[in-house]
DNA sequence: TTGAGTGCAAAGTATTTGCATTCCA
DNA sequence: TGGAATGCAAATACTTTGCACTCAA
């Protein structure tokens, strides 16, 4: 887990550390996450870790491009892993559940508007609001 | 402007205020806002309406389904009509700006989520991140 | 008249920042 | 050793809430 992590941070002349390294395996693991959520599972086996690492290191491996965020609900921030396949997420306004489609339901999405206005999709920070089926049969 | 107002609040037994009309108003100029912009905007007519109002009328006229929110940036939600066509937005990750896009470019998508998930989209809500055809130039 | 709605101030939650200390290279 | 990274505490941003006053019905 997290090989690219040590060659990422030297490519760019930072530093290998525990902290980071504990957050982005939390990441992997936990696979949807906040950061506060990043928090509660690093202590596990670094408690003195602290709250303010985990804002740095999260948006860091953003940079690295190791982890991608997505919004949503209201102002939480979902961050999850780059690793593994390109999915977008749903979120459902009754249960507040998150799922996980194919990415490539949004290809044609993405296809549209680069036609119709020349715009770049990036389809992994797609979050879809709406109702899930569950909550949709009551 | 406005006119479902009076009659989507009386038929709540709710009552008609300066301060949810020049909300609404507000909402339908400014097009995409977020409450501090919803605020400044109104103040320009009603110095003393406050933010905590704004926050309150927002949320009660999304109740009333004559606004929607969608989380385009970070924190900020933003506010925009539901009178209009329905439209989906395009956020530009370098530049910031967003544009609005025709909803029908997701109705296959959301085909698509209901058939493999069973899942309702709102369209509405779509906020589509990416790079824009200014930006993507550059 | 009366209770829904508002303004104000204070509280709550989420995130960022300054700085002294730690520790990787 | 030197400076990047961290922990801590304080600052900032965003949003919600309690309460007394106001005003639409």
């Amino acid at each position: 887990m997290a090989e690219g992590l040590e060659q990422a941070l030297r490519a760019r002349g930072l530093r290998v550390t525990e902290q980071r390294r504990l957050v982005l395996e939390a990441v992997e693991t936990l696979r949807h996450c906040t950061p506060e959520q990043v928090l509660a599972q690093v202590q596990e086996q670094a408690p003195s870790l602290n709250l303010s690492t985990v804002y740095r290191t999260l948006e860091l491996l953003q940079d690295l491009g190791l982890v991608t965020h997505a919004h949503l609900d209201h102002g939480a921030p979902t961050y999850h892993s780059t690793r593994g396949r390109e999915h977008l997420h749903l979120v459902c306004r009754s249960c507040g559940k998150v799922e996980e489609a194919s990415a490539d339901a949004a290809h044609q999405l993405a296809a549209t508007l680069m036609e119709q206005k020349g715009f770049i999709s990036d389809v992994r920070h797609l979050a879809v609001h709406g109702t899930c089926r569950d909550c949709a049969g009551e």
